[in-house]
RNA sequence: GCCGAUGUAGCUCAGUUGGCCAGAGCAGCUGAUUUGUAAUCAGCUGGUCGGGGGUUCGAAUCCCUCCAUCGGCUCCA
């Protein structure tokens, strides 16, 4: 038997000749690390076995997120080792495993660039191939502070300070030793392939009072082909990107005259977001909301009302004064305000509520001009945004409508993967939110019952509620695996309390209604964006701008492929024809690349029988069909995509 | 806002160290062709080389400044 005792005082006992890699694998990647550095203090295990690569993926549980952090966690270390071999009198900040990749903060000498990055990575092999091991050393913080200082390696021993007292653990790979709380991989020897893809600046400690450091980012794999797959997601990624769909497909663009952050919404655009506030509006009307219109702008005295004046003022555009009577009026960052004034505009009974007010409402917020991006942070933007006014017994089936109403959406547009994340309180800092504990108590209760009743896949934070109350965010994963934030459900205690809203009760005294905040879009704008990116382009027919494009083999047939436009359009399905003097050839592969649904091909034959030859996006010649066949068939297909979604 | 990079025709991009009227493909226009399942051929049009200022005999190229875009940071009601 082996006993072997870890660095956090645990002792494990193993049959002789038991393996490092068994070891790990009966444990975790973590223990595996501090299984090594037992070994290098004195403990046998034998490290006789190489492993292979295959093995090694299987050793640092890729699929689990522990494998993959130690992994980076490790590789950061290893960049960090080349940085200072390649730019001595390098300091350096922290250096963590991310989602994806790693990276390290430092503070060099001379400028690091894109264009270093390539020599940096070399470097890395080069130490990755001495299989260098991650040797854990445990020391007192004094003396944790004295290595730093003399190294004068200012933003360690400022790290370092902030460490409660007691032993500090070191990490040392070659001649690179770093705090660091573990865990890591055995050696440097299992990162086999890595890739450095992009330097940054970034505030020392996120604070934006402070020094910039640079970035740099990069990611490691066990297999070379891994890196490989990587590479060619990203790949793919870029061929999504919404800002490059939105410009080829013709949805939107942006204008510098009209001004950063302001998109332009094209005809094709505009027509797709109104099959979606469409679509939208008719299962709201379903589920009793009203539609209400409220106006751009809105007095100053609103949103000092609101609080959002003091809060969120010098995010806004600034006001507006108009000097002949001397009022200053915003233009609306939110909708909330106005809604709670139309409450207010009739007494209400409780035999009113709920009360559900909708609006696709326009609203206006001034980003910091670095943190525009395509569709998704813009400074204008339509939020798919209602106000539901509810009496406290209603709290909870008015949440789980809203779920279902979210859930409709994400089957309809087949986002299959979902989470759904609850924010409640900081239940140690209960004093920095406003309302009652009871009414706290039972609106985070609500949530999660709601979540629960609805079978949803929820996490939960605590400390992430806003102040005024908790909310359940919607997290999609598009077609890349990537994760967008969209829909969010949020109650109010605070909004009532300030527009002082009420109801008479039962009981005919005055009561105080809670309002929930939803967006089920989040915004038209991040949709859209979400939606492309998630598609590739390729919309759900019924939400296409085109369905069907004719395309006539020659001139000759142009005006049969008018007649079944014309009869198509007539039957409620969106049809144009490519009557371009062009070979059929080319007439495909252009309306192909414009993912047009469904090309209906024309020629003497058709012409004469008074058929179509269809052809499906992306699976070809489909055969021939008389027009009123072709309707039914796509009608039937829209339906489909709709109707069968509903409950 | 901060750090770094980028900005040449509607789009995608060439234009090495400053030097003949700034180029290509696609798109557009004109003509020829009348086509059967992912690019027919030819001709033509189109650019204050992001804006402004400077250095120079000479600037797309070097310097300054502003604007915008991209990758991050900070922020996100």
């Amino acid at each position: 038997m082996i006993k072997i005792t870890f660095p956090d005082g645990s002792v494990r006992e193993y049959a002789a000749g038991t393996t490092a890699y068994q070891v790990a694998e009966s444990i975790s990647p973590r223990l595996a690390a501090d299984a090594l550095a037992a070994e290098v203090n004195g403990a046998t295990v034998d490290m006789g076995r190489a492993i292979d690569e295959d093995a090694a993926v299987k050793f640092f549980k890729w699929d689990d997120a522990e494998g993959k952090h130690a992994f980076w966690h490790t590789s950061s270390h290893l960049l960090a080792e080349a940085l200072e071999a390649l730019y001595p009198g390098i300091k350096f900040g922290i250096g963590p495993a991310i989602e994806n990749g790693f990276y390290y903060d430092v503070d060099s000498p001379v400028p690091i660039t894109e264009s270093d990055l390539a020599t940096i990575e070399q470097k890395m092999v080069e130490l990755a191939r001495q299989k260098e091991p991650l040797v854990r050393s445990e020391v007192s913080k004094a003396d944790a502070l004295k290595t730093f200082t003399e190294k004068g390696d200012q933003y360690k021993c400022e790290l370092i300070a902030d460490l409660a007292d007691g032993t500090i653990s070191f990490y040392t790979n070659g001649s690179f030793t770093d705090l660091c709380r573990g865990p890591h991989i055995p050696n440097t020897g299992y990162i086999k392939a890595l890739k450095l893809t992009s330097v940054a600046g970034a505030y020392w400690r996120g604070n934006e009072k402070n020094k910039m450091l640079t970035r740099i980012y990069g990611i490691s794999f066990p297999k070379k082909s891994m890196l490989d797959e990587y590479l060619a997601m990203l790949e793919e990624a870029k061929k999504r990107d919404h800002r490059k769909l939105g410009k080829e497909l013709e949805l939107f663009t942006f204008s510098q005259r009209v001004g950063q952050g302001l998109p332009l919404w094209l005809p094709k655009g505009a027509d797709l977001r109104d099959r979606l506030e469409r679509f939208l509006r008719q299962i709201q009307k379903e589920h009793g909301y009203q539609q209400v219109i409220t106006p751009h702008i809105g007095n100053i005295e609103l949103y000092k009302t609101s609080g959002h004046y003091a809060k969120y003022g010098k995010d806004s555009f600034q006001p507006i004064h108009t000097p002949i009577e001397g009022e200053e009026y915003m233009l609306k960052p939110m909708n909330c305000p106005h809604h709670c004034e139309i409450y207010r505009s009739k007494p209400r009974s409780y035999k009113d509520l709920p009360v559900r007010l909708a609006e696709f409402g326009t609203v206006y917020r001034y980003e910091q001009s670095g943190e525009l991006h395509g569709l998704t942070r813009v400074r204008s933007f339509t939020q798919d945004d209602a106000h539901l006014f509810v009496r406290p017994d209603q709290l909870l089936e008015e949440f789980e409508k809203v779920i279902d109403i979210v859930l409709y959406i994400f089957r309809t547009l087949k986002f299959d993967k979902y989470t759904a994340q609850v924010s409640l309180r900081d239940p140690n800092n209960r004093e920095k939110y406003i309302g009652s504990d009871e009414n706290w108590d039972k609106a985070e209760s609500a949530i999660i019952e709601a979540a629960r009743n609805k079978g949803l896949n929820t996490i939960v934070e605590y400390g992430e509620a806003a102040f005024y109350g908790p909310k359940l965010d919607f997290m999609v994963k598009d077609a890349l695996g990537r994760s967008w934030q969209l829909g969010t459900i949020q109650v109010d205690y605070n909004l009532p309390e300030r527009f002082d809203l009420t109801y008479k009760g039962s009981d005919d005294k005055m009561h105080r209604p809670i309002m929930i905040h939803r967006a089920p879009f989040g915004s038209m704008e991040r949709f859209v964006a979400v939606l492309l990116e998630h598609t590739a382009g390729k919309f759900p027919l019924w939400l296409s701008p085109d369905q069907v494009v004719v395309l006539p083999i020659s001139e000759k047939y142009n005006d049969y492929a008018a007649e079944v436009a014309r009869e198509l359009n007539m039957g409620d399905v969106r049809a144009q024809v490519d009557d371009r003097n062009e070979k059929i050839g080319r007439k495909i592969r252009d309306n192909e690349l414009k993912r047009i649904p469904y090309l209906l091909i024309v020629g003497e034959k058709e012409a004469a029988e008074r058929s179509v030859s269809v052809r499906a996006q992306g699976e070809g010649d489909k055969g021939q069909m008389s027009i009123a066949e072709f309707r039914d068939y796509l009608l039937g297909l829209v339906r489909s995509e709709v109707e069968a979604n509903r409950r």
